[in-house]
DNA sequence: CAGTGGTCTAGACCACCGC
DNA sequence: CGGTGGTCTAGACCACTGG
């Protein structure tokens, strides 16, 4: 059997182009899981009836993209979604041994609210829909860090409404994959510097008008589609930022 | 004529990648000069005995590296080297119209010292040679926004020593090609946060410990040698910087 | 060893640019 | 129109992985 591409004609798009997006397709509708592999290049061309260098190329956008990972001798895998250290490239903490260690995450607040006309847009839901908001403190070896506001949209994120935030990982994007099916494929961070108010600063333990670094996120799906808003506030002082220009 | 290549087994590196070398080589040695155009894939394929096919990913190495840029219909061009935008990443100025503008540039003060032990580790030359530094003031429309710290090895910027610091250029980066001939390909920008001291606020029109951003960088030209250290400043409060994560 | 991705070839044709 | 880079083909062989 050949999938043929239903669009016969690239009109104006190259044909490994169109490739790609018929594969980006079939991952997105969830037939390739993440960390699963897909079919052999040499299968994929002939039941798509293109040549091997052509089907390597739609394989390599979707490389590039992200959403697919080669390993030579093994086979191609659909990717498994941002890692811890693409998450945190802006804080460095370390233990007191000197090693970079993943901080311990605590719940403070969770409740439902009605969307900002803001978060309706970026959530693509209602005005009067509802979403989830957490508050939640991240430290390391009992020293508070960092301050979060996270903002996940309903019903999409429902499985997180009801469980006990106690029972919830440290880590959350991993967390969405596994409960909610949702996979963190790419973010936008926006970074400024701000000062603490008095609640904010009591809860990282440090004097009220302290300097903050203030990163906002947007996160979004393999389908583009944004799925967290996030607003995280740390000590300006811990912060550091390595940036490679070409 | 063919211009085999010496290396004829590949030793552990592809065809692609010995090729690549090869001709990242011929820019290095300024046989093709920045903005001009290279041979033909054609012709390069045909000199140097490969398939079109190979020439065209040594080619594609080049284009990710920065080296080279690709115009379809045109031809292949050396690059350029970092432009305005990608160097002014951090700071959003714009003018009173809300338009970004390049600020003007004030040589504050120009020196001739020995370099620091890492700055002679950084730049390759001894602890006894020679470094120009310079103190340089940014403004927008008379407004001060960033002070910088920049150092520059001799004898390589010799050019630079004697001519009159009224007649540079607002942008320092063209300027070190057309005088120097030093291309700067790419650089790493290392963020923190910190506060002015009392010198440092007076030339930026704020108050001794007003917060302040640090951007530490390191330039390279295309062979990776570290032609410039620079240290800026400027209000933490009109910074911002966008990040993509993927 | 069989199966995977990686390299390389030779050649045809297309799409864009500028004269 | 001629010259450039971009796409696509069909097939051979290499290099890595794991059983």
């Amino acid at each position: 059997m050949t999938f043929a591409l239903t669009s016969s004609p690239p009109l104006g798009q190259s044909l490994y182009g169109t490739l790609a997006d018929a594969l980006r397709q079939r991952i997105l509708d969830g037939e390739w899981q993440p960390g699963q592999m897909i079919p052999s290049e040499a299968s994929l061309a002939q039941r798509y009836g293109v040549a091997l260098g052509t089907l390597r190329q739609a394989l390599s956008l979707l490389v590039q993209d992200g959403v697919l990972r080669r390993q030579h001798g093994k086979g191609t895998f659909v990717s498994r979604g941002l890692d811890y250290a693409s998450m945190m490239r802006f804080f460095r903490f370390q233990s007191q041994g000197g090693l970079p260690v993943t901080p311990e995450s605590r719940i403070l607040q969770r409740r439902l609210r009605h969307p900002s006309a803001q978060e309706a847009k970026a959530f693509q839901i209602d005005l009067d829909g509802q979403l989830l908001q957490l508050e939640r403190l991240r430290s390391i070896e009992g020293q508070p860090c960092l301050l979060e506001t996270i903002a996940l949209p309903l019903p999409l994120f429902g499985a997180l409404a009801d469980s006990n935030t106690e029972d919830w990982d440290d880590l959350l994007y991993p967390m969405y994959q596994r409960r909610c099916g949702i996979l963190v494929h790419h973010a936008r961070d926006e970074l400024k510097f701000s000062q603490l108010n008095a609640k904010q600063a009591s809860r990282l333990q440090l004097q009220t008008g302290h300097p903050c670094v203030l990163v906002e996120r947007e996160a979004f799906d393999v389908a583009g589609r944004c799925v967290e808003r996030r607003t995280t506030r740390g000590d300006a002082f811990s912060f550091t930022y390595t940036a490679h220009i070409k």
